[in-house]
DNA sequence: CCGGTTGTTCAGCG
DNA sequence: GCGCTGAACAACCG
């Protein structure tokens, strides 16, 4: 569910709502349900890992962290978040943190800075990671200031295809093989949506959550890397360490 | 059946 | 104030 490219599914599964009006709020947000209630929907994007339905005056943030779902129409066995019930139909929400944004959702985020966004610029994420030299690959992967909506998985996926070790630090890396670095990034990412989108997500992944590598065929090193310590999947002998 | 995790925030400490 | 650690949250899969 929670990265990126799942977002994207969830807007796509979820758009249908959009113009249609709110008649009435349930579940176990903190939230204030009476603003919601009667308003219309006028807009149901994302931005990284973040799912927004977005009002006239604000917008209800919601970030499904690592257990959180959704259902559209139907109800699960658990307490929902958040229900939001409509003339026809209901779209319901689970384990998710939810917050207001004030005002217009696009002073809260710059989509240039989003993996999955059509407005990504991969410029912005050059010039971050020039101001960061000492960070990790791994680590930078996984900072949503420099590519909102990279998960683990992605981060995983990406190095393995660059042939770029996770501990390397950018600082260190050569100009051109962090433009390509990038550049995977957002490709990868539309790689998964796809294959995420044909149930064959899996099936695909050649580090993550594999045992040998797929190029020289040696085991892969398992590793809980960075500062960020999250499970890494890479291949000593065909990803470069750049120290 | 239990262990692990596609994520983030916050309290507590040195 | 900083960086680091651990806890908390909570659900599904293999």
């Amino acid at each position: 569910m929670p990265e990126g490219p799942s977002i994207v599914i969830a807007v796509e599964l979820t758009k249908q709502f959009t113009g249609k009006k709110v008649i009435s709020v349930s579940g176990n947000s903190k939230i204030d349900f009476d603003r919601t209630t009667g308003k219309k929907i006028i807009d149901i994007r994302s931005w990284g890992k973040h799912y927004l339905l977005c009002f006239k005056d604000f917008s209800i943030k919601i970030h499904f962290l690592l257990f959180g779902s959704y259902t559209v129409n139907e109800k699960k066995d658990k307490p929902e978040k958040l229900g939001l019930h409509f003339a026809k139909g209901g779209l319901y929400f689970y384990a998710c943190a939810i917050k207001i944004l004030e005002g217009n959702i696009t002073e809260h985020f710059n989509w240039k800075e989003d993996i999955m966004s059509e407005e990504w610029d991969s410029k912005i994420a050059v010039k971050k990671i020039k101001d960061l030299p000492k960070e990790l690959a791994c680590d930078i992967l996984l900072n949503q200031d420099v590519f909102a909506g990279v998960g683990n998985i992605i981060k995983n996926e990406v190095l393995y295809r660059v042939h770029i070790h996770p501990e390397s630090k950018v600082g260190k890396i050569p100009a051109a093989r962090i433009r390509n670095l990038i550049k995977e990034a957002r490709h990868y990412s539309f790689q998964f949506l796809d294959w995420k989108k044909d149930f064959t997500l899996k099936k695909q992944w050649l580090a993550y959550s594999q045992k040998n590598c797929k190029r020289c065929e040696l085991p892969l090193s398992k590793k809980y890397t960075g500062k960020t310590k999250r499970k890494t999947y890479f291949c000593t002998n065909c990803q470069i360490l750049y120290k």
